[in-house]
DNA sequence: GATTTTATACACCATTTGGGGTATAATTCT
DNA sequence: AGAATTATACCCCAAATGGTGTATAAAATC
């Protein structure tokens, strides 16, 4: 059996050889090239080379790692680009997965395991730490209940059809609200009480399907509804 | 440290009892009962007996192991539900996490590796088998495409003209409120107390020099801070 | 080596927000 | 005329937010 052909992306020097060194140990990887950034990777898959699996740093000078797997994928959507991080931030693993993540590793794993998840790259297998694979399964269950935002929160923008059906009064007062000033703020400018302004804007809520005032902030400047 | 106290549930008797036997040749695994089907299983724990850990086929005659694992989690949400399977199908492993599994093995796993991945357990981890992973993986990946994020695909979040002197950490904190989390769940991401994500904020406020949610945000949006 | 910055965590407090009621005029629609 | 909608105002409560502090450990900087 071939070798497996693996790129190393990394910025710190000393991870960097050190990983390197650590795989080459094993019969059944070859480290081909190393790279400080991601830019000098994207150089030359798109000069023709390319490798079986890169290994990539997420936290990465310049493009980041999550932005560079997009790139490689575009590039060249036969290389298996392995996430290696010391994070378990919930946020990038799923991103990583969705920018075309082939796996999604911790940098305390043993290179003995690396090496055994990274074979199974080739039967479909996708190397993960539990550790990750912990916030992923979270974050899935966590989905369910609410509102798909992680995944399906394209807010596609273009609703050039913005009519919620808002009344004159709700809309003085969205304007008010959007415009920064709070509920008392914003009653003393239309000479009403603070609990009507509280009152409209939760009617506002409802008929925009929001629930806080990021995502009525979102949904105001997104449609332009000021 | 206390053994783990694992419970299997299991119909084929060899199986179920084959792995009891290796199970226990490991000083950190106690396995306390066996079952040969959910409904066992689910009188004892309702009779308030419990475990750490529940090895569950998925393919269990009458009551089927995602089933319940749902029902599991209602009883005693403390229990940690491992899915045992010779299957890989990407839309089970999808249900049985939604219905709360803490984790998805093959059964060609080895037993040692096996028992290190429930170890990981207790610190948040979930044992995943590659095969397993790879399927979940491109599951993800196909939910994000339908619906193609302004966030993902969109790039230019390209923070490097990051003229507030914000932190790594800051923007991360950032990018999550302005998602529309709220301190807690934020703190849940990026694996914090709410508290330090709360002081994250209280510093972003006076670099971008304002004082409430909603002038955050119309900085953000309007300044492609995200 | 000393100092500053960063990341973390906790305490306390007042205010704001989100969500549920009810109620009463006034207006609009049927 | 009667029904629905709108605008107003009040009650309640739990949760979230904005703003103070203090404190520790690690990292970066001087």
């Amino acid at each position: 059996m071939d070798k497996l052909k693996v790129y190393i992306v990394e910025d710190e020097k000393e991870v960097r050889e050190g990983l390197k060194y650590l795989l080459n140990l094993y019969s059944e990887i070859k480290v081909a090239r190393t790279f400080s950034c991601a830019e000098d990777l994207l150089a030359d898959i798109e000069s023709g080379r390319s490798a079986d699996i890169v290994l990539m740093d997420i936290g990465l000078p310049g493009i980041d790692g999550i932005k560079a797997t997009e790139k490689i994928r575009k590039i060249n959507s036969r290389i298996k680009v392995i996430m290696l991080t010391v994070f378990e931030e919930p946020d990038k693993i799923f991103r990583a997965i969705k920018a075309g993540a082939a796996g999604y590793v911790l940098k305390n794993t043993k290179p003995a395991q690396l090496v055994e998840q990274l074979k199974c790259l080739n039967s479909g297998g996708a190397p993960i730490s539990p550790e990750a694979a912990g916030k992923l399964f979270s974050e899935i269950q966590k989905e369910g209940s609410k509102e798909p935002a992680a995944w399906t929160a394209g807010e596609s923008s273009d609703h050039s059809d913005n009519d919620y059906k808002l009344t004159e009064r709700e809309f003085d007062v969205l304007r008010a609200i959007a415009e920064g000033y709070n509920y008392r703020e914003t009653a003393v400018r239309l000479n009403i009480s603070s609990g009507t302004v509280k009152k409209h804007i939760l009617h506002i809520y409802r008929k925009l399907d929001v629930s806080s005032r990021v995502e009525f902030m979102k949904k105001v400047i997104n449609e332009k509804l000021v």
